[in-house]
DNA sequence: ACCTGAACACCGTTCAAGT
DNA sequence: ACCTGAACACCGTTCAAGT
């Protein structure tokens, strides 16, 4: 990848180098130094393509969101659509979370919103609904890449505190505790957990919603 | 604040004077030369009470949640116990997300649970619903502070993206999007958004509970 | 025992200089 | 027009030296 020749460093080819290096190295491996030393070229070579890190980061997010959003479409049922949007916004390759404002996300959101009418929502309910859905699945996909991006020493730790810390927990200090003790350090069910959590989101919307969704599978 | 006589450090003064800094200067302002200079000491005096900057962070972290948990006790309805856990959570201060193991993150889960099992959930459910109530909170929390730490620049930002980009925005593009234009820019109403989210995710598991919340404002 | 201060290996960003 | 490379003002962290 080394000896770029002038002219062939483009935004495209810079966050594909990025999403490259997010992907080997994680969160902890990606600095503009060690982007611009991946691609052989000087350290501050990116500066002639976007305007400062958190410029590039966008680029990365919508990138990330373009990909996760790969022929989704609107469905018969508006609820399903929902969930839909819902799963591939976790699965997203873990992107940084802020408002991005890219293509990509104009796309999505124009999406969620078009369920919420769908639903038979209007005006004002309908705009704080698109963003109660819309924060959940964005907030929940942030806060599992933050656990995540503990790195896994941390994240040994903490499954640690669980199997010692809470287990060998006072069971007159924290007895609630105590009782599910057993259940507590089984990390790997994140997707249960989720998929909880949605249902709960989305029935809420169904229960509330002047149609019902069409499938019949989403009701409140 | 100058010329700390030797002894005079503690770890409780060091969270003190950082939840000064963050409070007035924002997670902007907040390192450990600046705590350093802060109280007069050294910029590495910090590293002979705290390991690391992670091991503040993790003591701060826990601070706040002591703060906002004050006088906390769980009511008559477990489902009004939760619901005020979530706005305490949401009210604390902006701390950091990750999983923190503090003896005030112990009780606050201890209270969760304690609630989840007052609503009639057993074993590997209750923990299951735990996380999934707890993931809610603190991820809700975690994402709305990571956009107010976009700063006020790119806030603003992103307002003006809402009143210009979206409102212009084609209409055929983005259909959905048009037909609430005017009731997106409202960024004032989160709490309105949150407390929406909130009462979907009790409300799902109210309908589920073997018990009633007692005070029956919160049925599915 | 606790604090200092120099030092190290990094950051993001700017800017004059090259080609 | 695009890239380089020195430079600046920062980080978190380590460690020998002071008291």
């Amino acid at each position: 990848m080394a000896g770029m020749r002038r002219g062939s460093l483009t935004r495209e080819l810079l966050v594909k180098e990025s999403l490259r290096l997010l992907d080997n190295d994680g969160l902890t491996g990606f600095s503009l130094p060690k982007l611009g030393r991946a691609i052989g070229a000087d350290p501050t070579a990116i500066y002639r393509h976007f305007a400062s890190k958190d410029d590039l980061v966008l680029a990365i997010a919508d990138a990330l969101l373009e990909e996760a959003s790969a022929g989704l479409a609107p469905g018969p049922c508006w609820a399903g659509t929902l969930d839909e949007i819902a799963r591939r916004i976790r699965r997203a390759p873990r992107g940084p979370v802020g408002g991005q404002r890219g293509p990509a996300e104009m796309r999505m959101v124009d999406m969620v919103i078009g369920a919420v009418l769908a639903a038979g929502f209007a005006g004002a309910e309908a705009a704080t609904l698109y963003r109660a859905f819309g924060n959940f699945a964005v907030f929940w996909s942030g806060g599992e890449a933050v656990f995540l991006a503990l790195g896994e020493k941390a994240q040994r730790a903490d499954l640690n505190a669980w199997t010692h810390a809470y287990l060998v927990a006072d069971r007159s200090a924290y007895p609630s505790i105590w009782r599910i003790r057993e259940h507590l350090p089984s990390v790997a069910d994140d997707d249960e957990i989720f998929e909880t959590s949605l249902s709960f989101m989305l029935a809420g919307l169904a229960k509330r919603a002047p149609n019902p969704c069409m499938c019949g599978a989403h009701a409140g």
